[in-house]
RNA sequence: GCGCCCAUAGCUCAAUUGGAUAGAGUGUUGGACUACGAAUCCAAAGGUUGCAGGUUCGAUUCCUGCUGGGCGCACCA
């Protein structure tokens, strides 16, 4: 990239000096090279100067300008300068840009793709919504989330699994087949007390309706009963919950049932681990983590006294078997709600052992929906919560998922349910649909009009020379840094700000140069332009599990 | 009481991980289609970055203390 030709330009003019004696050949320096946002501070600038004048007792314009002296940059930048209280600012040669789209365009948009990973096995678990209900809007934006960091990730370099943890084994998966064993009583004419603590959600009743409807037979006894009706009542949920992430989008490499890690003895022997090592005792009849020992944080059942093991058990085992399993990362989405778990849960991958720095947690903060400017509610105890499904009814998979990247992670989203809907310009999805569907459009246009298109790779990029096709040209490459940046900061919604800020320069552009024209080199040259920009739409929207689409 | 997250334009949010004059969208006002898609564009107005300190060449960003909001602090899941 052209970043690394100024870092070698700055190298050089370092290399200089050292040579001389000036600076200490075992100084090691970094030089920070970014692009100014501001126009004016040339493409790119360094503040190198800061952090070696306290080392030289000199302000950092001096040392600039010495640097800027022992320069040689002719070939990739106009002139370089020394600007506000130290910059080093260069201002590239238009051509240096052009070279580098035609690169790109002669290597694909793959060569844009930075290798932050390098190979490296990541494991991102996500939603992993236990089987009890059906997924609401908050479990939608973890969907999203998780997703499309696993796309970004597959793009910058990663080995990428995505995996949902399902939770087959616990108390909840109990419940729901008491919720389910009384509604089913209640179906048969049968007056029963529905306690509160159950789940209060219609489905329950559809479900306990279908195992009438499939004759399903019903052992006399009441734990019998439930029984059944808990692994019946959850393969079921979870039936319906595959349905609703398929239509929104999601596939998993891997559903891993919890109730595999007790199958296989993986927990019996994770907590004899951690007895051995001295990280559990008994209290009270129980089995307790020293979490304490590890983390800012108070110990931790593991089995209760009633012998029954907490999920915090099986969660350890868990991330274990993860990187028993191989991946070097281990990426877990949560709800902003478990964040006390944090530390538990590296405080036990430190009891065994383990970097606890392999595992990296992204909280999800609560979304609000929004219906005509009121929020609406959601509770999955009373039942009154929004599904997932229904918002994609609503409003679509491309809109939703696209609000779901609109935001940080960790900061509250409202979802306006209004505004997704609508298919105008106020919804942001469109503005960047719209881009790839215009262009498109001029490409037929083109073709109409006698160009041949087939020409149009070998154009004369030298044509591209309004400040316009400039920006675009930056903006297309930029592509790079974007990846690499959300990549590193697991941060997937740059990729949505990235997109509405690149079709943003090219509506604007559209507005003021016209494509097609009687000039047929310029022609080629400006569709050369479009079919690169188009690319880069097409697979920031591929990332954000969005359509590309030619008409709309 | 302890801990985590958030606070930026009227509203919804960005800000290249500590950089230069804090930017978009929306809303308001005014403008642009008898040539490639007006689901678009152009312009104006809009700010003590919650408050008070600190760290330094430089703070929306890091530290401390407040204020206000969300969440968590069980032998719950």
């Amino acid at each position: 990239m052209l970043k690394r030709k100024i870092a070698a330009i700055i190298e050089g003019s370092l290399d200089s000096y050292r040579a001389k004696g000036a600076i200490p050949p075992d100084l090691v320096l970094k030089p920070i090279i970014e692009s100014p946002r501001e126009e004016g501070f040339g493409d790119y600038s360094s503040n190198i100067a800061f952090f070696l004048a306290p080392k030289f007792r000199k302000s950092p314009p001096e040392i600039a300008k010495m640097l800027v002296e022992a320069m040689v940059f002719d070939d990739v930048c106009d002139k370089v300068e020394v600007a506000g209280k130290g910059f080093i600012n260069f201002y590239l040669k238009d051509g240096a840009w052009r070279k580098a789209l035609k690169e790109v365009h002669d290597a694909g948009v793959g060569s844009l793709y930075p290798d932050v990973g390098r190979g490296r096995k990541a494991l991102i678990e996500f939603v992993s919504s236990n089987p009890t209900g059906p997924l609401h809007i908050g479990h939608g934006r973890g969907a999203a989330v998780g997703d499309v960091l696993a796309n970004l990730m597959k793009k910058t370099g990663y080995d990428v699994v995505k995996e949902y943890y399902v939770n087959d084994a616990g108390k909840q998966i109990q419940t729901l087949g008491e919720s389910t064993y009384l509604r089913w009583k209640e179906s048969r004419g049968e007056t029963v007390e529905y306690g509160k603590n159950l789940y209060q959600g219609d489905y329950v009743k559809d479900i306990a309706a279908l195992i009438v409807e499939k004759g399903v037979e019903v052992p006399e006894g009441r734990d019998e009963a439930v029984k059944l009706m808990a692994s019946f009542a959850a393969e079921v949920v979870m039936k319906s919950i595959e349905e609703d992430l398929e239509a929104f989008g999601v596939k998993f490499d891997n559903y891993f049932r919890e109730s595999s890690l007790y199958e296989r003895g993986i927990v019996e022997e994770t907590l004899e681990l951690l007895k051995k090592k001295d990280y559990a005792y008994e209290k009270d009849d129980a089995l307790w983590f020293r979490t304490s020992l590890f983390e800012k944080d108070e110990d931790r059942v593991l089995i209760k006294s009633d012998g029954e093991k907490t999920y915090f058990a099986s969660d350890i085992a868990y991330h274990r078997d993860k990187l028993d399993r191989g991946f070097d990362l281990l990426v877990d989405i949560w709800g902003s709600d478990h964040h006390g778990y944090i530390p538990r849960m590296k405080a036990g991958l430190n009891a065994l052992g383990r970097d606890k720095e392999a595992l990296k947690v992204l909280l999800i903060q609560f979304v609000t929906l929004l219906k005509d400017g009121k929020p609406v509610g959601m509770s999955t105890r009373s039942g009154e919560f929004t599904t997932l499904r229904e918002v994609l009814d609503e409003v679509g998979t491309d809109a939703a998922r696209f609000f779901f990247l609109m935001r940080k992670s960790d900061a509250h989203l409202e979802f306006d349910l209004d505004l997704a809907k609508k298919t105008s310009n106020e919804n942001p999805v469109y503005y960047v649909q719209y881009a790839h569907a215009r262009i498109e459009s001029i490409f037929r246009k083109a073709g109409e009009s006698g160009i041949d298109l087939g020409l149009v790779d070998r154009a004369n990029t030298d044509l591209l020379t309004l400040k316009e096709e400039m920006n675009l040209i930056k903006a297309i490459l930029e592509y790079h840094d974007v990846l690499e940046g959300g990549a590193r900061s697991s941060e997937p919604h740059r990729v949505t700000f990235y997109l509405l800020d690149l079709v943003g320069k090219f509506h604007s552009y559209y507005n003021k140069a016209r494509v097609v024209s009687d000039d047929t080199e310029l022609t080629l040259a400006r569709l050369f332009l479009l079919r690169m920009l188009q690319e880069i739409i097409r697979d920031g929207l591929a990332i954000l599990g969005v359509s590309a689409p030619e008409k709309m």
